[in-house]
This record gives structure tokens, C-alpha cells and sequence, in this order.
DNA sequence: AAGGATCTCAACCGCGTCAAC
DNA sequence: TGTTGACGCGGTTGAGATCCT
């Protein structure tokens, strides 16, 4: 049985607002708030407003907020001059699911609301935010004062995602074309003809995106001992995140590795790593510095093991791995969310894509897994079903890896 | 200039969560 | 303790705008 509709489909109108709905819905607000009970609103709202034009205008200037309001649903419009100005009265009652109307306020009317425009510092923070904690937009906008989560979300999906692909591949190109030493050298280490290949066989398929550069690593060591303060900021930011991110809170128990330099000898060597996180966030982007090493990974296999299309989070999923101190960070703590067998299962997945940080450690016991529980969830079963076995067995190395 | 392809973004949809009863 | 209903979220859709050939 399915769920019971929330308002009567048949009696509300969808898609776009016009803008008399939206000065309906604005100054019932503004006035009364939304009365805690969105569905009940738009029964609500009857308000008489006095629009004043110029006698030859269509278009009133509106009163705000209106001088009289009625809580009853009432249809009417008067029309009258008065020295040359023209007053119109009228009132109506908004046919709009409650839903709709939320959205509406929520993305639209509220006040304060900025669209457009994203400055280079809020990409970063949108970029970090994302590497740490995924697609929780409201979680990001709730970082960014003006933003709403659709519109970030918007961005992200339009805007951000190609605008951080095309620099990245044009860094790859830009390295390829100076560093050609490096690439005759390792080209018989099998990552990059692969890589390579793959892209051939696959043009569309994205490289991983390389963010602003900061250097997070350096003469550094985040304080990761005030437990407590990174604690309240993370439920600060939300409680069903803060309950995601317990594991990790726990892993912040590890020590730091020495130096603060979790960089591996492999990585250090492929000078491809990104870092990320340079926005002044405090315990998130903390908790991003020192999570995120992107390392070079191998977006054919990001792909694959993603399925279609997240390509991102799953080479954000391997970035994380690469990191030393990720690994510690977040190893062990998988058993949380999904217990042996997850462990076990993930481990297929690790095959294809551990290898990618030219390391043992499999990638599936400690990537994004863990930081996309409801992702992985989702898409487990289609990725094993995806793979081609050819690539989910494939051994991949990286130039420098042992 | 035309029309097909691609992009953008407001709005919708369905589901998980939670509180009230 | 189970049920119900509202809220809030993330993913998706589709109409209009813009770009490209």
C-alpha cells in the first residue's frame, strides 16, 4: 500500500510560481509565519492585498505587508482610481501542495537568498564539503549564508563537477606534455597505458578533478585532540550527520602521523596529488585536510566500480584510501555500518580499485564505503553486476608502485 | 536563419526520519 | 508499541534558454 498523497493532487497547481502566488505566499509569511504546519498552509492563506499602479500600468506595485489579512479563503478583486492611481484589491487562496509551497519559500522567497554568482571561495568550500561528507547539500548550504541546498546541488551538478574536470584534465595534459620522461620511463608499468586506453575506448569517461591547491600537510599537525569541540561542531552542523560521523570522531583517538605527512613514498613520487580543503571551516574542513589526499587513481576503474555516473565520489572514495592517515582514521570502523560480511564483500570491490594507490591496503575496507554508507548500499549490487570481470580482477598498478 | 544539441535551474517525487497520538 | 502524518532531504525531470552547426 502506497503512501497517502499529501494534498489533493487534483485540486493543486504545479510548476512554475507566477508571481502573484509568490507575493500570496511571501506576505502570509512574513506576516504569520508558516504556523509549523506547511501542509495546512496554503488553506491558510487568504489575504487581501492592495496593489497601487499607475492607471496605464499593468503591472501593481505591491503593498507589503499587506494592510489587512484574513485567515479565511475568500475570492474576490476590486479595481478604482484615485487621483490618477489605480488600486486594486483582491484576494484569492493559493491552489499549491504545502510541499510545494515550503520549496517554494525555502529556495525562493525566503529572504537573504543569493542565486548565482559562486565566488572562488565558495567552490572551495563546496568542494571540501563534498569530499568530506558527499552530496549532503544541506549540510554544505547550511556552510554558505544566502545559499539553499538546491541551488548548490544545481551548481555542483551543472557547473562545478565540469569546471573541476576540465582543469584537472588540462593539468594532466599540460603534465603529460612537460613530463614525458616520466611517461616513457613508466610506460611499461601497466596504469597509465591502461589509463590511457581506457580513454580511448572511453573519451567521455572524466578524470579526476584537481581542486585548489593549499597545503594543508605542512608544518601543521591539526589538532585533532579537542575531540570535544570537533564533536559539538559536527552535530552543529546536523544531527543525523553527527551520528554518521561518530566512527570517524572515534577514529580522531589515532595519533597523527608523524610530521603530519601521511603522503606515501608512491604518492610523494607521482606528484599528483591534491589537496584539498582549503577553505577556513573549522572542524569540517579539518577533518578534510586531513582526510583527503588525492592521490592519482584510475578513473577507469573509478567508473566502473561507481557505475554510472558518481564517478567523483568514488575517486574521492580512493583519494581518501590513499591517505595513510584516512586509512587509519577510518579503518576499523567499518564493522559499524556493515559488519563482516560488508568487509568481506568490499574487498571485491578493492580488487579493482586498491591497486590504485599502489598499496595493499584494500581500497574497500576503507573508502568511501564508509563515507557514503547509502551510496555504496545503493549501488553495491550494481556494481557487482556492472563490472566486467576483466576489469574487476585486473591487476592495476601505479608507475613507482611495488 | 533554422533547428538540433546541450545546458541550466526551478520544481517535483519518493523515501527516510521523527514526533505526536 | 504501532500507526499516522508532516518534514526534510537528495535524486530526477522537464521547460526554457543558450549554443552550435
Amino acid at each position: 500500500m502506497g503512501r497517502a498523497p499529501c494534498c489533493d493532487k487534483a485540486n493543486v497547481k504545479k510548476g512554475p510560481w507566477s508571481p502573484e502566488e509568490d507575493t500570496k505566499l511571501k506576505s502570509y509569511i512574513e506576516q504569520h509565519g508558516t504556523g509549523g504546519n506547511w501542509i495546512a498552509l496554503p488553506q491558510k492563506i487568504g489575504i487581501i492585498h492592495i496593489h497601487i499602479t499607475h492607471y496605464y500600468s499593468s503591472n501593481p506595485i505591491y503593498l507589503s505587508p499587506p494592510i489587512i489579512s484574513f485567515s479565511k479563503q475568500i475570492n474576490f478583486s476590486i479595481s478604482f482610481f484615485v487621483f490618477g492611481l489605480r488600486m486594486f484589491i483582491s484576494e484569492s487562496g493559493l491552489k499549491r501542495c504545502g510541499k510545494s509551497c515550503r520549496l517554494r519559500w525555502l529556495n525562493y522567497l525566503r529572504p537573504n537568498i543569493r542565486h548565482g554568482g559562486f565566488s572562488e571561495e565558495e567552490d572551495n568550500i563546496i568542494c571540501s564539503l563534498y569530499v568530506s561528507i558527499g552530496s549532503r547539500w544541506s549540510v554544505i548550504a547550511a556552510q554558505l549564508p544566502g545559499r539553499t541546498d538546491n541551488d548548490i546541488k544545481n551548481y555542483w551538478n551543472t557547473r562545478l563537477k565540469k569546471k573541476l574536470l576540465g582543469k584537472h584534465r588540462k593539468e594532466l595534459q599540460a603534465r603529460n606534455k612537460g613530463n614525458g620522461g616520466i611517461l616513457k620511463q613508466e610506460n611499461s608499468s601497466s596504469l597509465l597505458l591502461q589509463q590511457n586506453s581506457a580513454q580511448q575506448l572511453h573519451p567521455c569517461w572524466p578524470q579526476i578533478p584537481v581542486l585548489p591547491l593549499s597545503s594543508p600537510y605542512t608544518n601543521q599537525s591539526p589538532s585533532f585532540n579537542d575531540q570535544d569541540s570537533i564533536r559539538k561542531l559536527l552535530i552543529k552542523l546536523g544531527g543525523r550527520f553527527s551520528d554518521d560521523y561518530q566512527p570517524i570522531l572515534d577514529g580522531l583517538n589515532l595519533q597523527f602521523p608523524h610530521g603530519s605527512n601521511s603522503l606515501s613514498s608512491t604518492q610523494q613520487i607521482q606528484e599528483e596529488q591534491v589537496h584539498v580543503g582549503s577553505s577556513a571551516l573549522g572542524c569540517m574542513n579539518s577533518i578534510g585536510h586531513n582526510q583527503v589526499q588525492f592521490g592519482q587513481s584510475n578513473e577507469y576503474c573509478a567508473e566502473l566500480v561507481q557505475g554510472q555516473g558518481s564517478f567523483i565520489t568514488t575517486a574521492i572514495g580512493e583519494m581518501v584510501s590513499s591517505n595513510d592517515y584516512s586509512r587509519r582514521l577510518l579503518g576499523g570502523s567499518l564493522e559499524f555500518f556493515y559488519g563482516e560480511e560488508m568487509i568481506t564483500d568490499n574487498k571485491i570491490m578493492g580488487a579493482c580499485a586498491s591497486s590504485s594507490c599502489g598499496q595493499s591496503t584494500n581500497w574497500g575496507e576503507t573508502s568511501s564505503s564508509l563515507m557514503y554508507p547509502s551510496l555504496v548500499a545503493s549501488n553495491y549490487e550494481g556494481v557487482r553486476q556492472e563490472m566486467p570481470r576483466e576489469c574487476a580482477f585486473q591487476e592495476l598498478s601505479y608507475p613507482g608502485a611495488q
